[in-house]
DNA sequence: GCCAACGTTGGC
DNA sequence: GCCAACGTTGGC
């Protein structure tokens, strides 16, 4: 069992989104490093921190589960998709996307500058200067730490 | 394979 | 809107 941080923008899809919906396919990753973790390695079980990027304030603001493998991401052949990606073809798909299910949203938001202020969380990838990658690992104890501050009700 | 130019992400 | 820190593209 792996554990994970995924970003979305709210505007774009927001936990409550993901609440509505009770699972969705993570579509629109355009990174190749994300992809592969998306791809070969993210497990059905796994657990991920939704993230709501470009946000105020941005942070952690939910839990979700890995509830689909990983197959194709349909907007890569949608001409009409900002996705959309003229070198795929059904063939060989060049994007993959896993399908994830909501689990819990947090009753306030774990904020980027809280998560800073954590020495315990001071190795997450998040954290790191630069990272913008929307898919990254995190690891169990970061997950419990996380968890915690939120008061979440999900225990691990 | 190098690297400059360009595009994107995302915090602030 | 600015800009740092990437990732991607394409000429050579």
């Amino acid at each position: 069992m792996r554990y994970w941080l995924m970003k979305s923008e709210p505007g774009n899809y927001s936990i409550d989104d993901l609440k509505r919906d009770g699972k969705t396919d993570w579509t629109g990753v355009r990174n190749y490093q994300a992809r592969n973790f998306m791809h070969k390695e993210m497990k059905v079980g796994d657990l991920a921190l939704f993230y709501h990027s470009n946000a105020e304030p941005s942070g952690v603001v939910g839990l979700m589960k890995v509830s689909g493998e990983a197959r194709p991401d349909r907007f890569q052949f949608d001409k009409k998709s900002d996705y959309y990606d003229e070198k795929a073809t059904r063939e060989e798909p060049i994007w993959f996307c896993t399908e994830v299910a909501f689990v819990e949203k947090f009753a306030g938001v774990v904020s980027l500058a809280d998560l800073r202020a954590n020495p315990k969380l001071a190795k997450m990838e998040i954290l790191r200067k630069g990272s913008r990658l929307s898919v990254t690992p995190s690891t169990k104890d970061e997950i419990k730490e996380v968890l915690k501050m939120a008061g979440a009700i999900f225990k691990l």
